[in-house]
DNA sequence: GTTGAGCGTT
């Protein structure tokens, strides 16, 4: 019976989180309680498992209270075998918060944000979205259908993170009504487009000589 | 009833 705590992470702060893979799907925290007890004292353990079927993703978290004692089980239980399977203990990396692990341990070191470093919100949003889908139920053996999707929106928002101030589709427009669409045919010739570089669109004076054209008059 | 890279609160 788990007598741990269900009510979510303990004190996390102060104590050392182990990663325990390759354990059997069948294998529960009880099962694992009493060979890691037997390193140190075990805080909690805890085992993820799938909101839609209930059955563990196949990895355990144990926590302990010192360092020591989770070196220990990590040297000790590293390759131990538990129903069969070959268990695999190292530390944990970041949690579910973002919090700030060193080298196994919870510190509250937490840099507060700052103002301009908004920027990186956006990547952060994509990765969480990313993680909305199946992405820890990925097979990574028949997810390859889903994989071209996901590739599909990757390009869709690389080519929109690209825009800086106005959007493509605007200057597609402004660019079509400006000009006839029957200037657009490929066969017209082998020559290039008169259009100007959208990259040095907006840059009437840039020196292409290397040199600029306001210094060095002489 | 199955599977097997990884990082967490039902």
């Amino acid at each position: 019976m788990s007598h741990f705590r269900r009510s979510g992470p303990p004190e996390n702060r102060d104590t050392f989180s182990l990663l325990v893979l390759n354990v059997s799907f069948r294998t529960t925290a009880d099962d694992l309680f009493p060979l890691f007890d037997r390193y140190g004292d075990v805080v909690d353990i805890y085992i993820p498992r799938d909101r839609r079927t209930g059955d563990s993703r196949g990895f355990a978290f144990v926590r302990y209270n010192y360092e020591g004692e989770a070196q220990d089980a990590v040297d000790g239980l590293d390759g131990r075998k538990v129903d069969g399977r070959a268990i695999m203990v190292q530390f944990a990396k970041y949690g579910p918060n973002s919090e700030k692990i060193h080298r196994g341990r919870i510190t509250e070191e937490i840099p507060k944000p700052r103002g301009h470093f908004r920027s990186r919100s956006p990547r952060w949003r994509y990765r969480d979205d990313y993680r909305d889908r199946d992405y820890r139920r990925r097979s990574r053996s028949r997810s390859r259908e889903r994989y071209d999707q996901d590739r599909y929106r990757d390009s869709d928002h690389r080519r929109r993170s690209r825009t800086r101030s106005v959007s493509p589709d605007y200057d597609r427009k402004h660019d079509r009504n400006s000009h006839s669409p029957a200037h657009r045919s490929p066969s017209h010739g082998k020559g290039h487009s008169p259009r100007r570089i959208p990259s040095c669109e907006g840059t009437p004076s840039r020196p292409r000589d290397g040199r600029s054209p306001r210094s060095g008059s002489h």
